[in-house]
DNA sequence: AAACAAATTGTCAAATAATGAGATTTTTAT
DNA sequence: ATAAAAATCTCATTATTTGACAATTTGTTT
């Protein structure tokens, strides 16, 4: 095992605890010595990933905030999501929630408060689970078929328990039929008496995976006409996408392959 | 120079880069080997901290956004400010800003809109200077005298152009002053036609510095009472001392001191 | 679907850097 | 001012990191 790994385990520690822990704890939990620990947690300090709180406690430090910030700055689909959920929350008074795929989670990247001001299990920053919520569920239906069949030999289990096919091809069945119908809703799934309606945003170049929801009380949802309020999510993603394709510095990724033609 | 602090180093890089990166730009641009700089990628991937975006480039990862998660989730000051920060949207109908100093950093820890929503250039996760604006000014202001030495050390000029004094005894009055105040106003020092009213937030538990402050326009704030409006941040600022005091689960940090009496 | 190019992951010996016990210094609290 | 804790230093030993090159996987284009 790496020096990068152990060290990594440190701020995984950190981040399960809700409190500092002090050096001597940590070294202790993780099975380190004195001066190991302490250069694990002098390097991670150094980095601003860990802060020293009130003598003699390490807590998650300010470096990670920054990062966010990085994150939100940068992120071409928040830029292009957030007016766009604006104009949901707007249009319909509920939350809307936007959500990515990263790897293996399924990470809310952004909340846009509505008159409400819904508290959501799953707000920004909790991973969410895979194969529940409307958001998760989209993310999976639109996802390419491999992935799909990688997760699903993963999550099987989970997948039968929530309904969505009880192998393989049943799975793909029902992703098929939510990509038919353009759009999931899920009522309840995540946190009892709320309804999320739920739409993929695509984007064609960087591959990314994204979906917006609106969220709603179980009570106003059912005053709601539930095609129309579908309609209106749709439409969104769908706006949400030009936006990207429209940007002002699409940026030149990385022009390596410039084949000049003969 | 450790492994520690070369692998950091990508990450740093990718901070500043608002586009992924692929491996090769990276490892060009720190001057690693290519296996070397696979392998600090891989780790920081496994981190969660960088992600792989569409073939080949890799950026900030999820694990920031669930870090941020976790420093929300658990930070006492934040919670306890929330709802004053709230309320002095509603009292005064500008923004509310709450700032801390983590190490050597002031950051803006939570912003909650008001009805303008008023853009910032300082919202959360972008590191303040240290000594301009209010919030800044007033985390200044009630810092241990030590602190405050070895900063204006450092800062000397910028605290000279910032005409909080020509030199340490200068700096040192000054700052006296806007403890004798108890707020600090700031017109213009961050945004131009904006001012900010900040008052400190002291935790006598873990020592931790913070200042909330009410943001508004300029011409609104012409219309308010001055001193009333000092006033309401003020007491926010001790409500919200109250609130951590009050904690529903004041944590036994650690006990390791549990001197038995004899 | 096959072929191609890029991206990524092995292999392995040399060299460098990480490690822990204990002593020592600095910081913090009283 | 003093005591206690926290952090750093020293240094020989040992394990780990490192980079050149090769092999492989992955993704894209025809």
């Amino acid at each position: 095992m790496s020096s990068l790994t152990r060290m990594f385990a440190v701020l995984d520690l950190l981040e399960q605890r809700t409190l500092a822990l002090d050096a001597d704890t940590i070294c202790a939990e993780l099975g380190y010595s004195r001066p190991t620990g302490y250069r694990y947690i002098a390097e991670l300090v150094r980095a601003g990933l860990l802060v020293r709180v009130g003598g003699g406690a390490y807590g998650l430090g300010p470096r990670i905030i920054e990062l966010d910030y990085a994150i939100r700055a940068n992120d071409p689909v928040l830029a292009a999501a957030q007016p766009v959920m604006r104009a949901l929350v707007a249009a319909t008074g509920g939350d809307a929630t936007l959500a990515a795929t990263y790897g293996e989670h399924v990470v809310t990247t952004h909340h846009e408060a509505g008159p409400e001001a819904l508290i959501l299990s799953y707000g920004r920053g909790r991973p969410m689970p895979m194969v529940r919520g409307a958001l998760s569920k989209c993310l999976l239906a639109w996802m390419p078929r491999a992935r799909q069949q990688r997760l699903h030999a993963v999550h099987a289990k989970d997948i039968k328990a929530n309904k969505l096919g009880a192998d393989w091809p049943a799975f793909r069945a029902a992703m098929a039929q939510v990509r038919k119908d353009g759009y999931v809703v899920s009522i309840g799934e995540l946190d009892t008496g709320l309804v999320a309606v739920a739409a993929p945003v695509h984007d064609d170049q960087s591959g990314v995976q994204a979906a917006v929801a609106v969220v709603l009380r179980l009570a106003r949802y059912e005053l709601l006409d539930h095609a129309q309020l579908a309609a209106l999510v749709m439409d969104g993603a769908r706006r949400i996408e030009q936006a990207m394709r429209t940007p002002v510095l699409k940026a030149a990724a990385k022009r390596k392959r410039t084949r000049a033609k003969p």
